[in-house]
DNA sequence: AGGTAATGTCAACGCGCGTTGGCTAACGGA
DNA sequence: TCCGTTAGCCAACGCGCGTTGACATTACCT
């Protein structure tokens, strides 16, 4: 028996999305596209729940129904992980590996594609599907540099590369072990950067 | 990690095993354990269940409950990842950096503790707590032997050996990702180890 | 043999989850 | 103005989970 008075941020609702069931608000989309992406990062995906994730967002859980047809819709919703891609071949060939380090670091530190880096991960240990998601995330942005250099065996220098690069971001940004979690960025770069450039290098 | 609770004064049985804390039967308390390492490792914490576990292992549900208090006591108790540790001292210096990856390889490969390993890091990434187990088992595994060569900073190198070896295993075994996966062990051990080898002996 | 405690079975409880459908209120075009 | 569409709320359903306690059964120890 109570008016709701939320009369705001409705005017934005005149879009309409192609395909199947586009968006109804794009603020209460967003709203929930937000808190989504910070549960699933922070929690993963069986621990996130519907219920939290609307509550944080402000609506009721159903709406999240409404809007993404499940919960894996949402989530899939929110793994898109559409990260920049490093230009690899423009940088000088010895300090490819250096580059490709501080490349990813920045993209875990940044907050958005952090957390969309994070539910990826979280998520991948425990589900081959989003395993998969993962890898084709990580062949875009670590493969797919590598290849576009011309370097021979490119998959299996990827793949070390990926090892050693998924390891530090694990350690740092998921596990927070120390002292690997305190350490300053520079640190880092400069430790990691020697063993990603002999994959690179060595025949 | 629970204190014993009593309901109707029941005390340790005769025919127990030595060490733990109230075994009824061994073997349904190995059927129990082993069905338990399994599941937790296939799926981790969250997705296992009592019931399956159980199921596996032939007995009731109720039965892990009294043999085990609870689910995570069960978990606690199959966590336990009592691995070999490796005399690094005794190694020549210059193949420390190999025995470490090979060491490391060979827990994972083998059957039961790469078991116990895979569910400890499965269940890491979306818990603090096991994640600080896991850590206590990767110091014991990789920091301690190296802090016992008598290295400087030996806990800055164990961050960065963990980081590599850690990532091998991530990829390798638990996301399984090609062609990481299916590369022979000496073709992995033989391009990881001079980065871990870099890690122990770089000022 | 008999009594007692260790073992195991069964059915249920309570809870929180994802999910559904029906209802109210506001907008917008005619 | 009225009416259809749209956004949002509420109550509930069904399910599977961890967990419990009462009951049946076995095995041991005098």
């Amino acid at each position: 028996m109570e008016a709701t008075q939320d009369t705001q941020g409705r005017v934005e609702a005149a879009q309409s999305v192609p395909g199947h069931g586009g968006p109804r608000s794009a603020g209460t989309r967003r709203a929930i596209l937000d808190a989504a992406r910070s549960a699933f990062a922070a929690q993963g995906y069986d621990r996130a729940t519907i219920r939290s994730i609307a509550a944080t967002a402000g609506v009721d859980a159903s709406m999240v129904m409404r809007y993404f047809e499940s919960k894996a819709g949402l989530f899939a919703a929110v793994a898109t992980a559409d990260v920049p891609v490093l230009d690899l071949a423009a940088v000088p060939p010895d300090r490819r590996g250096e580059a490709l380090v501080r490349h990813l670091i920045e993209r875990w530190e940044a907050p958005a594609s952090g957390d969309e880096l994070m539910l990826l991960l979280r998520t991948a240990v425990t589900s081959g599907e989003v395993a998969t998601q993962l890898q084709a995330v990580l062949a875009k942005l670590i493969v797919g540099p590598i290849a576009a250099t011309g370097a021979a065996d490119a998959d299996v220098r990827g793949a070390l590369v990926q090892s050693q690069l998924l390891g530090v971001a694990l350690c740092r940004y998921v596990l927070r072990q120390e002292p690997l979690a305190s350490l300053p960025i520079e640190h880092v770069v400069a430790s990691i950067a020697p063993s990603v450039q002999r994959y690179l290098d060595t025949p």
